[in-house]
DNA sequence: GCCCAGGTATAAA
DNA sequence: TTTATACATGGG
């Protein structure tokens, strides 16, 4: 587990080989964190921009210089520090081989709390595209239609882009991808679909509740869940985990991994795209 | 220029 | 029910 560490002008956090935050904001979990250089990443969640100050020869330590309020209202949750991934880890390691050496290329890695809505949004975008540009579109999004602060731009909320028609997206240059955006803020809005909700149902309805939307298939409705709303027994399958699950798991489709599923997948999500000569 | 991208809706077989 | 194709756009 991490230590945590409460000072006057911020909170340190040792984190024991269990986190490491371009690791983490930078493994295709998220798309709206920057890398200032220096060992400095920086992001904006729930309207709070963050700069994050680390160090990783000291088993990386960072350091957040934000309140103890704000850290334990928000970050503490959003990193999900709670949770021990040294023994989520383990199990996996313990589950396959090469799971093992997905999980140790990595180990920083962690799952991400995020807001279910941008969750949703961005993986909407993400369909039949590459991370650069599904940044480039979320950046957009922002900059055109959410608040601005001093120290960036808030996620559009839902009540915003429900009133938006596909031309008036046209400026995120979302493509065919707009009208998915509609259908999305519309029936969030309208309480159609409940995010929410979807927390707390079994797996399969919670799946079938969010394809109400339209561009919402499988994949993007278990990244939601995932990243979303933290279900972890999620395990979504695109066409690079489709490449791992045919090379490495070949006749399965990731259940072995059962409630660590969802790490387990960001592990060799990672893994497999840093090294995409392991999958020929 | 060319290929392809953390898919899905839609049409056709 | 399964399989093929279009989709808008831009990164490499």
């Amino acid at each position: 587990m991490v230590e945590i560490t409460k000072r006057e002008d911020g909170v340190l956090v040792r984190c024991n080989g269990e986190f490491d935050p371009a690791q983490t904001v930078f493994c295709g979990q998220c798309f709206r964190w920057e890398d200032l250089g220096n060992d400095t990443v920086c992001g904006v969640v729930q309207g709070h921009a963050q700069t994050i100050y680390y160090d990783r020869e000291e088993d990386t330590a960072l350091f957040l210089d934000c309140s103890t309020e704000l850290f334990e209202q928000l970050w503490h949750d959003y990193f999900d520090f709670g949770t021990d991934y040294s023994a989520i880890r383990a199990r996996i390691s313990k589950n396959s081989p090469i799971a093992e050496k997905a999980a140790a290329f990595a180990p920083g890695i962690r799952i991400l709390k995020q807001e279910p809505w941008e969750a949703l949004c961005s993986f909407i975008l993400s369909q039949n595209s590459n991370i650069p540009r599904i940044r480039g579109m979320l950046a957009r999004l922002c900059e055109h239609f959410g608040e601005k602060t001093a120290d960036g731009f808030v996620f559009p909320t839902v009540e915003r882009l429900a009133q938006c028609t596909p031309e008036d997206l046209a400026p995120v240059r979302a493509g065919f991808r707009a009208r998915y955006l509609c259908s999305a803020a519309q029936l969030v809005s309208s309480g159609v679909v409940d995010l929410e909700a979807a927390r707390m149902m079994e797996l399969s309805e919670a799946r079938a509740h969010l394809m109400q939307i339209c561009g919402v298939g499988k994949k993007v409705a278990d990244c939601t869940l995932l990243y979303g709303l933290h279900r972890m027994e999620c395990f979504p399958v695109d066409v690079w985990m489709k490449r791992v699950l045919e090379r490495w798991f070949p006749g399965e489709d990731g259940g072995r991994f059962g409630e660590d599923a969802g790490v387990a997948q960001q592990y060799l999500f990672h893994y497999s795209r840093s090294h995409p000569e392991s999958l020929a």
